[in-house]
DNA sequence: TTGTAGGCGTTATCAA
DNA sequence: TTGATAACGCCTACAA
């Protein structure tokens, strides 16, 4: 009797499963959303009617009144594959829950695309996971207008949006020590030029490191901007200069292995000439052309971590939380002296 | 006297702009969708009115009834940086439109997950972009539900959705031709186990070169499984083999920079004890360790043609589409004998 | 605990 | 060319 006479397949709504059921809509809307004052029977009566009719519910309705179940996940350019990781570990977070991930890339260096943001918030996604934005009075704004957590933002004192983020000053603690007990001094670093939290945060803990264990003069950090050409010659001038360094730490994997390609190319010996160590343990480090030591984060955890919170937000909570995630060093051939002089006794 | 009387900070709805403009809901909502039937002097005025107001249309009352502008984009696992390629392109192909693509990311290996294409549907995401699946009956059950292009699918035959590609057959030619004319003919190649198409296509691509230039008794195909340690395991036994080859084309660079590894691990030269040829020309390809040769698949022109592709059937084009791109080789040290042994000629 | 009756913002039909 | 208005599917007071 119900659900209209017309020819084309009408989509089965709740009303037709409250029909099939023989209850009311509402208590199949309640059910759906797992409502307080539902009892078991109807319940269950409910679910196996959804079942039976391969209901699925209209999100687009749902978004009109209240929530859609859709999180939004802005990442910058995904070249990096660290970031397969935190996507992973963020859906890892959404199992078992009605919540889906989108994913949008963010194409602006400097900030997230307000057209990116407002475009999620037009489709009425219920909360924001941002990775490796920096501007903070954008952030709270837009945590203003939706429940937000970032990866990737040192921000940390904000009383506005949660963050989430690898222990960046104790990465570059472990690389330096790592590097100093294996008895370099001279250690460099390479960076970029940028104005993050985050690779300031890790430059910190270089010099801080560097300077507690008193070499303070020997520390040096040298800034490229992102392209490769440019990646590539301050590699050359840093392995070529008069006051060569022994060992360089550098900002990500893919700038290490830039360096590693630059040192080949000039001949150089790795570690024995200069020892390097990258940051994200990113599966390329693993190869026997590179077998670079780097620092991993958990980009799984992290993503983990984030899905929590979004939720958990989403759902009410209102104290701002700030989570660190440890960093650990993976050690390979690239930072260490004479392990592959012992002859033959590796294998 | 309009907007209610609340405290909360309203959303302005096409009522609101309306009213600014002092004309009917309907003819702003034809304004909005860039309608038949609205004078130009209706249409400056309700535009005015909107950037005024600083309207948003809401997505999910526009799925009600509508379109979302919403195109949902899946891929499979997202580490391969040729990828962001097909996303940059992807959205090139979007600009200026009203369209917005959200990303969602495929976890099975087999098919796309069934949950992710419902929950995209469910969203009321006006068309589909599927890269990299390959179960023709799932494809051809979603296209029933939505319009849906995919890439990475050579299902090219089928009558019910678009396909976007790059042409693989030739992809192979390419690079069987370029290590024959460089002298080489014991040329094996080394793929992956799977049912796709894509992989068969490139493969038989491979075959038929081999024979055509007369060296069936060279052509070996060697198949190894996703696992990192499976493809060096492949890639040892076949560098090691009493029967080894003097040239190697890998179904990705992804695969070939392990074969560097190998290689370089097992103390061989590349490429004077085995050329090297891989597939994607991702940027790893130029680093000074690797020097990769690789075909390039334009990733960008793919999601870029996709994207048109994908509008054109959302507005109502019925006939399928099948479009190929053209692949070119991008020649390095690692398939050029003699490049590196002339003395500093180069230079 | 269950049911009824608007209403959310937009589109699209139909009449003016 | 323009305008009035009935859906779209779900949520949520409010009533029973």
């Amino acid at each position: 009797m119900k659900s209209s006479g017309g020819g084309r397949p009408n989509r089965i709504t709740i009303r037709d499963v409250a029909a099939d059921a023989d209850v009311s809509v509402a208590a199949v809307s309640k059910v759906l959303r797992e409502a307080y004052g539902v009892s078991a029977s109807m319940r269950s009566k409910v679910h196996s009617s959804m079942a039976k009719l391969g209901y699925r519910p209209h999100t687009a309705a749902r978004g009109m009144r209240g929530q859609t179940f859709t999180l939004g996940l802005i990442l910058p350019d995904i070249r990096n594959p660290f970031f397969a990781d935190i996507i992973a570990g963020f859906q890892d977070g959404l199992e078992g829950t009605q919540y889906q991930a989108l994913i949008g890339i963010n194409r602006s260096t400097s900030m997230v695309e307000e057209g990116l943001v407002d475009s999620m918030i037009d489709r009425q996604m219920d909360g924001l996971l941002i990775v490796g934005a920096n501007d903070h009075e954008q952030l709270i704004a837009i945590a203003q207008r939706k429940p937000l957590v970032t990866i990737g933002n040192h921000h940390a004192s904000n009383e506005v949006y949660d963050t989430v983020n690898n222990d960046d000053d104790e990465a570059a603690r472990l690389a330096v020590r790592h590097l100093v007990d294996g008895g370099y001094r001279n250690i460099a670093m390479l960076s970029l030029i940028t104005d993050s939290t985050i690779i300031k945060e890790r430059e910190r803990g270089y010099t801080d490191e560097m300077n507690r264990l008193g070499l303070s003069r020997f520390a040096r950090i040298v800034r490229s901007d992102q392209l490769q050409s440019s990646v590539q010659n301050a590699a050359r001038a840093i392995l070529t200069g008069p006051d060569r360094t022994e060992a360089l730490f550098c900002w990500t994997d893919f700038i290490a292995l830039q360096v590693i390609g630059v040192a080949t190319e000039l001949g150089l010996g790795i570690p024995d000439d200069v020892a390097i160590v990258g940051h994200d343990n990113t599966m390329y480090c693993d190869f026997g052309q590179n077998s670079l030591t780097s620092v991993d984060q958990s980009g799984r955890l992290l993503g983990l971590e984030a899905a929590r919170r979004l939720i958990e937000r989403i759902k009410g909570r209102q104290a701002t939380e700030h989570y660190l995630v440890s960093p650990r060093l993976v050690v390979r051939r690239s930072s260490v002296r004479n392990i592959l002089t012992e002859p033959a006794a590796a294998l």
